[in-house]
DNA sequence: CTCTTATAGTACCGTACGGTACGGTTCTGC
DNA sequence: GCAGAACCGTACCGTACGGTACTATAAGAG
């Protein structure tokens, strides 16, 4: 089981550029509309280029998650002076950022597009994935979590324990059912209603008496 | 939004054995791996049989789900002498039978088929497997949620909302790492310490005092 | 025995895609 | 102004797949 680490590439603005438009075709057609050769003519590039930036096709997705997930840096906020309602506070806004990101468009192309590939044996895709989203957004909410904890408004014996149970009542099963190809914005105004429920349970749970 | 009900098609054996042949392809290899000609060879059977029965191959991938699910007939459980302990163990089997369904190698290859084939508009295979699956395994489990509280065991208003919440405690974010192609074997022998966990919490949040 | 039906096996067709090669054009450094 | 690199656009190639057509074979009906 090696953890190979994930390498910070960097590239040209023509080819986020390039990159830009790849995730354009994805969102609007899927996996199978994001050909090569799709996505030099939307991008106005040659196919050689493509090939001679990306590798080849496997290449151009992974870059496509890199790229993405370095466009969405979590905004890590620094919790100093944390009460009860601050709290309170802190995790709606999270859950309510995490559902936002969850069900955002690109993002659930890309999760599509690493699933898909995921019964092949060699693809990293859905590890990339998994390193560059749930952790980055993970680590915020664990802040979070141990901040709360320090601070005596909560009781957790393991926070990655209590960030899986607040992950799964936040988004039960509607990340499924947006993969699975249920309209997103048919359930986005539900997503407040959500958010302060799951955190009402949560509270419930591991609020210090 | 029509809700088109979903036709209960019976096959004859030899193309119910085919399905099954096309369901170890699908497992094996993913959807790439399931061609037409790819199912005619190792089902022994002719590529026009399998275009005469199911049309084309999106009616091959829709009669691959419904086989699948008409095979997992939830065991419908009645709790006729529902007690507190009784409760708590009832919902430890169903969270366990959940985690083994959710993770199991046939389920996880016709998810990631579906979801791959959701960015299509007009693909029905979400919905189908939607409604196939979800909801035959959320009525088992709504059922006894209901008779635990006419039972005087659980308060709720909302049947859905806490079976909502109960999925979440249970799945969390595991069925989509297994989806993006986590080792389900090495996460197995955690299910039962995941099922107590959930179920101890639902019962902290619902559970009449 | 013969006609019909169903199906296996194979050959075939059109298309689309991944990947490569090449000519022409723009940009850069000197 | 010039040499070289980078790059666009397009043409090309091999392959693989979805879908169709055709032949052969076997079983059942009359």
């Amino acid at each position: 089981m090696l953890a190979g680490t994930i390498i910070e590439e960097e590239y040209t603005p023509r080819q986020n550029a390039v990159l830009e438009e790849a995730l354009r075709l994805l969102v609007k057609g899927g996996e199978k509309a994001l050909t090569t050769a799709g996505v030099a003519r939307a991008a106005n590039c040659s196919k050689e280029s493509l090939y001679k930036w990306f590798g080849d096709r496997d290449g151009l997705l992974s870059a496509m998650i890199s790229f993405q997930a370095s466009k969405v840096r979590t905004s890590d906020v620094r919790p100093d002076a944390l009460t009860r309602d601050n709290l309170r506070e802190h995790l709606v806004v999270f859950a309510h950022d995490l559902l936002e990101v969850l069900s955002g468009e690109v993002s659930l192309a890309l999760n599509r597009l690493a699933i898909g590939q995921a019964s092949r044996e060699g693809s990293k895709l859905g590890q990339l994935l998994q390193e560059r989203g749930r952790l980055q957004v993970g680590r915020r909410a664990g802040a979070l979590l141990e901040a709360a904890r320090l601070a005596g408004l909560l009781r957790f014996d393991d926070r990655d324990e209590a960030y899986g149970l607040l992950y799964g009542l936040i988004v039960t099963d509607l990340h499924l059912r947006l993969m699975l190809g249920a309209d997103a914005r048919a359930l986005k105004p539900e997503f407040s209603a959500r958010a302060e429920r799951a955190v009402g349970a949560f509270l419930t749970l591991f609020a210090k008496t």
